[in-house]
DNA sequence: TCTTATACGGAGACACTCTCCGTTTTATTC
DNA sequence: GAATAAAACGGAGAGTGTCTCCGTATAAGA
């Protein structure tokens, strides 16, 4: 038997990997953009000048690709919430952070697909990136919770998905108006009564 | 120059015609629930004994056919809102029909798809099939508001897209419940202060 | 029965996803 | 600065799906 190093986890990627990497990323988010969550791989792969290989190699799925492009985006919307928390009443803090997630939707309506998959079914997905976004609204519902202000019967995730409900599907342009009259709705309809 | 006569608007179907339309909404209804609304229009084709084009031929497109095979669902909808519209006061038709949609959700979880580019974008769908929820949950809306009892500035097709945002999405077995909490929380949200 | 408008079917062009494996590039060792 | 092994690349190709085109079949009407 040959002898392993222990947690070969997160290994070092090759100079020419790394470079690939990016100009995937780069590429994946243009296409992304241009033509929805449904953009064809290959055709990204080809505006990389990458093999299909190499791009399947770096990112098994689709949703893997779509997460590691969104990671920052989603990352941000994680370091607000624990602003928010410390700075602000619990219930101001979530309807501040539940409009900012509009907000973020309204300024990348590619994201609105990719949060679809993190807020939806598939668990590996949620582990990750996606672990963000939950953990962050349900340490803002915790909070307002606890605070008694607002029900303890609600379900944090269920808000969300609520609101990415009416942003995504969204045709009219006048949308981000509507669904922040929702998070008062919302928040309304969450109060102790 | 041959003479035309005018209208000749809805023809009517050959026999056979017929025949094979039937059988294709037959075999689509079991793919659709059986593979999700994504399911391959080809093997509906095969299933249905009928060759690919004689399908694209009746049904243009996935939305048509899928408009097509969940028009009665819609049709009862619609109708139950009548009924309520009645029978009920304002606010509370409005909350049933709302609980029943999110059972008609659970009972067919394959609508959701359906329902989803209902509410959404297109405007051709809006008109035919489409049109049926969204005067439905307008005129309830529209009772509601005039009855003095809710605010005067909600989207009532929002407060469909935010049920249905949780119901389709939902993953884990108790999203029914889920969703008629929420229920609940928008209605209680868009009462008058 | 004959005619013709109507409808059928499935081969085929094109697009997309994903894998496999021979070739190339990078890092390391001497 | 070779030589070597490990890592990564690329793209052909198999599998599956969408949608169209047009020669063939069939129903409806005279």
């Amino acid at each position: 038997m040959t002898v392993k190093k222990s947690k070969p986890a997160a290994r070092t990627l090759r100079a020419d990997a790394l470079r690939n990497r990016e100009r995937i990323l780069a590429a994946a988010k243009a296409g992304f953009t241009k033509n929805g969550a449904d953009a064809s791989l290959d055709e990204i792969a080809r505006r990389a000048k990458v093999g299909a290989g190499t791009l399947y190699r770096h990112f098994p799925t689709r949703e893997a690709l779509l997460e590691a492009v969104y990671q920052t985006e989603v990352e941000k919307l994680a370091a607000v919430q624990r602003e928010f928390s410390k700075t602000m009443e619990p219930v101001e803090a979530l309807r501040a952070w539940m409009l900012l997630f509009v907000d973020y939707i309204a300024a990348k309506q590619i994201i609105a697909p990719a949060l679809y998959t993190l807020l939806g079914a598939s668990p590996k997905v949620f582990q990750s990136t996606g672990g963000l976004v939950t953990r962050a609204i349900e340490a803002l519902v915790a909070g307002a919770v606890a605070s008694g202000e607002i029900r303890a019967d609600i379900n944090a995730m269920d808000l969300l998905r609520a609101v990415y409900g009416v942003s995504s599907v969204a045709s009219a342009p006048d949308w981000p108006q509507r669904a922040k009259r929702l998070v008062d709705i919302l928040i309304h309809g969450s109060r102790v009564r």
